[in-house]
DNA sequence: TTCTGAATAGTCAATATTGACTATTCAGAA
DNA sequence: TTCTGAATAGTCAATATTGACTATTCAGAA
């Protein structure tokens, strides 16, 4: 439910058609969900069934018909319950890079070593493209703090790997 | 493709049926995915197709027949290509729980803090679960300083929110 | 001996997700 | 004016994922 979430949140500060909304799901809410193009036209559709939202084509100039959605009032029901679920409960986070950790006795130290040095480079990159972003304003500065106090112990942790397979 | 390099690597210690794999997934290695039963038989009959792994049917005792699952050659060249792609890569964490607080402007700021209070109860209870496994061998202890160091972070960054809406 | 509920081992139809494609418009270069 | 490549707006078939179910075995209680 938490796509869900994420979109009926949009929606509810303005009408959109699905272009939009995954463009700006992508340039802004990367953090949260990685949430494809397909996916997005998929979701609305079911909740325009459900009725959260309503659909209604329109035309701007030559361009083809679009389908702009814009949430209904039982969309707010959801979305108010939706948005209290999510801020009271907790999903652990999964690790999907530490697979690899795990086996990682499966070749040499050196190599793994090596291996994780690029792995810190990506991460390092990543805290300095993050540390980059100008301050928001509200509650979206929270999302970018949290990014980078996460890539942070990231790091911290990473080096301590690292350092494990470096004797 | 992660899941594909968490079935080799298990299947390269030792040759296992699907339940099996499901549940040792399940009870060790939650912090990397979240693999239902009904998806691990997907991959394995995928897998097998594909000639990663090759299976045979086995029974014991009264039980019904079952299919066991060893890695082939070929399983290992791939079993070895994807875990170097994963210590070298690194995948940007995605924190699902961040979409609520992006939206929290919708309700008042002691709601939030209220139910916030209540995530981080669940979060805490996590973090103390994750102190009370005891030390394992190898590289698994890496995976589980990686989910108390983690989790550490995000109590600091959480209590920074709560103050947040403290105001 | 019979019953019951947990553990074992999986299947299947419904649902969700994705990569790769189509089709149009538009701005600016040639 | 024509061409080109980026931007816009979406679709669709193939693939992956899941919840809810089935079916058997087993240990111990009654």
């Amino acid at each position: 439910m938490e796509r869900e979430l994420l979109l009926l949140g949009l929606l509810r500060q303005m009408r959109m058609y699905g272009y939009q909304l995954h463009e700006f799901i992508e340039r802004d809410l990367t953090t949260c969900t990685d949430l494809k193009k397909a996916t997005t036209y998929f979701l609305l559709e079911k909740m325009a069934k459900r009725g959260w939202i309503s659909q209604t084509e329109e035309r701007e100039g030559n361009r083809p018909p679009r389908q702009v959605y814009e949430i209904t009032p039982e969309g707010e029901q959801v979305f108010q319950r939706l948005l209290r679920e999510n801020l009271s409960s907790y999903t652990p986070v999964r690790f999907t890079d530490d697979i690899g950790l795990a086996y990682a006795d499966a070749i040499s130290p050196e190599e793994t070593r090596t291996l994780l040095v690029q792995r810190r480079a990506a991460m390092q990159q990543d805290l300095e493209q993050a540390r980059a972003i100008p301050v928001h304003e509200g509650s979206i500065q929270l999302l970018l703090d949290h990014r980078v106090a996460h890539l942070e112990a990231e790091l911290v942790w990473l080096d301590r790997v690292i350092e494990h397979f470096s004797k």
